[in-house]
RNA sequence: GCGAGCGUAGCUCAGUCUGGUAGAGCGUCACCUUGCCAAGGUGAAUGUCGAGGGUUCGAAUCCCUUCGCUCGCUCCA
């Protein structure tokens, strides 16, 4: 199986997903939107597929999650409170003399790349004017388009679960540590979208917003925090006693988790990697982040000339920042009653009382420092989250394993295209072109093919078999051309199974024989002989 | 947004330098054939050569503008 080169690889893909139907240019028939993208009917089941599985594993699958179905606009103030309207613009300057881009506020320390003895601000480059590149799209709300109307299409969903948080907790009958989970469209412009879909404009995200205890809570309640050594026993947690989970348990868990989920859909362990983000990556509201990368062909190679892999999904630890920053900016209450802790506190000693709220009042005067509340002002609100702490109070804490469904599109179309060798009927060695998806995600599951079209019989026979399983699973029929070339086809667009129905089907080579199909496997080409009413609990137990 | 390269049929590409009015392979569709792994037969469709403008008797070819793609700066689910 001879890898062809990365770009090759790259650009049959980008061909085969449009010759095939499962990735368009947007508006193509006037010239393309730069950084959107269509999809086509097989793109559109591989998309669906995921978005379900991942539904299924994150919401219904278990108890501590529930739904959350938010609109794309809302309220202008929730991107000033999570820190969108600032972050997300940098000025950036521009110097004409060697082509350089740079941070507005950085041109103090960086140094100029034609003569790095002086700093950007100081050399002789001719520069622009700061200009803002706010990655937020702007809409006006209501007829009048004035300042007061600017509203957002939301850069990412996870907001609109911490601005929901209140409504859910109370009718969801959840208690923390909970998640509330979500998948819908964000948009971002982006200064360049690159690599086909993997940096659009318009896009969808997976997003979990899992709110647990603060630590403080979690020591109290049950003396301790999960050591180092059980942590590393979390993978086979869910279920098992959690009370003592701190912060770092639970991101450890959910990192797992979300691994075992790619997994579990054809990315083997070896395409992925657990990036570690170093301290001074992190984001100012994120304790830890870990992202899950995946090495695409167009990845970028470490000086070993391993891919070093494009990110799929981010798992951020996120303190309460987003929680607290909503309560500040909306005047109204995030905080959760936790009758667990108010049952516990009154039973500590002393001592520990003291240690855990001196630990809990000195976070939040970090917290409301940072963000620039007046020292007195800030020692007072952080005294108050303290007492209440000890009264069963708190704002939850939140770990957020946030996917790109787009980007894991794409991934299991890289993961899945493969070449290899396959004998034509003359027995000459031809290059097969094969998607492996995993059934769970394939667009089709199973194709339906008489032997011949010209015998009614098999046709009729085929068509039956094709309804028996149509309500069940996606099913393609195909009656046209040789059956070899069927077969190739739907290897082309990843159906896992074939099913054919021949003369043996109408009894030909004795009773023994009757009413069985031949079920034939993608990635072996091996065939096996199964009775019809047989093959529909077979099919489904393959495909789940 | 800036710099570099590119844009011809559904896909991959030839033709562009040296203007004369568009081709190949694969794919698609129909019919025939078919006895389990695509390239048997016959026939068919498809391009205002990314778009717009200019030069010219004549532009896929030269010039300008614009849109899109790829790479770099920047950003990131």
């Amino acid at each position: 199986m001879a890898e062809a080169n990365t770009g090759d690889r790259m650009e049959k893909i980008v061909s085969l997903c449009k010759r095939r139907g499962f990735i368009f240019q947007s508006s193509e028939i006037y010239g393309g939107i730069n950084g959107f993208w269509d999809y086509g009917p097989l793109g559109t089941e591989l998309k669906r597929n995921i978005r379900d599985y991942w539904w299924h594993t994150m919401t219904r699958q278990r108890e501590d999650v529930a739904g959350l179905d938010a609109t794309i606009i809302m309220h202008p103030q929730i991107w000033k409170a999570s820190g969108h309207v600032d972050t997300f613009s940098d000025p950036m300057v521009d110097c004409k003399t060697c082509k350089g881009r740079f941070r507005a506020d950085q041109t103090a320390e960086i140094p100029c790349p034609q003569k790095p003895s002086k700093m950007v601000s100081a050399c002789h480059g001719e520069k622009t004017a700061p200009r803002a590149f706010n990655l937020m799209f702007q809409t006006c709300v209501g007829p009048v388009q004035d300042d007061s109307a600017i509203a957002y299409l939301r850069p990412e969903t996870a907001q609109a679960i911490f601005a929901q948080f209140k409504n859910i907790l109370e009718t969801s009958r959840q208690k923390v540590p909970f998640g509330i989970a979500q998948v819908g469209k964000a948009f971002r412009n982006e200064v360049t979208p690159r690599n086909f879909t993997f940096r659009s404009r318009e896009f969808e995200q997976m997003e979990l917003e899992f709110f647990i205890r603060p630590d403080e809570a979690v020591e109290a309640i049950a003396g301790h925090l999960a050591s180092a050594a059980d942590i590393g026993q979390c993978q086979t947690a869910l279920g098992n006693d959690q009370t003592d989970w701190g912060w770092e348990a639970w991101h450890k868990y959910w990192v797992e988790e979300r691994i075992r989920f790619y997994e579990s859909i054809g990315l083997p362990r070896q395409t992925l990697v657990e990036y570690w983000q170093k301290p001074e990556e992190l984001a100012h509201y994120a304790r830890a982040t870990v992202d899950i990368l995946y090495k695409f062909p167009f990845s970028k190679r470490d000086a070993q000339g391993e891919l070093m892999g494009e990110e799929l999904e981010g798992i951020a630890a996120r303190s309460d920042f987003d929680l607290s920053q909503h309560q500040r900016s909306s005047g109204k209450s995030m905080t959760v009653f936790d009758e667990e802790l108010k049952a516990a506190w009154p039973k500590l000693e002393p001592a520990k009382q003291a240690e855990l709220k001196e630990r809990y009042y000195q976070n939040r005067l970090q917290y409301l420092s940072k963000t620039g509340e007046a020292p007195d002002k800030a020692e007072k609100l952080a005294r108050e989250d303290a007492e209440a702490l000890t009264k069963g109070y708190y704002l939850p804490h939140v770990i957020e394993p946030s996917a790109g469904a787009d980007r894991l599109a794409l991934a299991l179309i890289c993961n899945a295209y493969s070449e290899d060798q396959a004998p034509d009927e003359k027995g000459k060695l031809e290059t097969r072109v094969v998607l492996r998806f995993h059934p769970r995600i394939a667009p089709i599951k199973v194709a339906v093919f008489p032997l011949l079209k010209n015998k009614p019989e098999l046709v009729k026979k085929a068509r039956e078999v094709r309804d028996l399983l149509r309500p069940w699973m996606n099913v393609f029929y195909d009656e046209a051309g040789a059956i070899g070339r069927r077969y190739r086809r739907q290897d082309e667009i990843g159906t896992p199974f074939g099913v054919t129905i021949d003369f043996d089907t109408l009894g030909e080579k004795g009773p023994e024989l009757k009413d069985t199909v031949t079920l034939r496997d993608r990635d072996t080409m091996q065939q096996e002989r199964v009775k019809i009413s047989e093959l529909l609990p077979l099919l489904l137990g393959r495909i789940r």
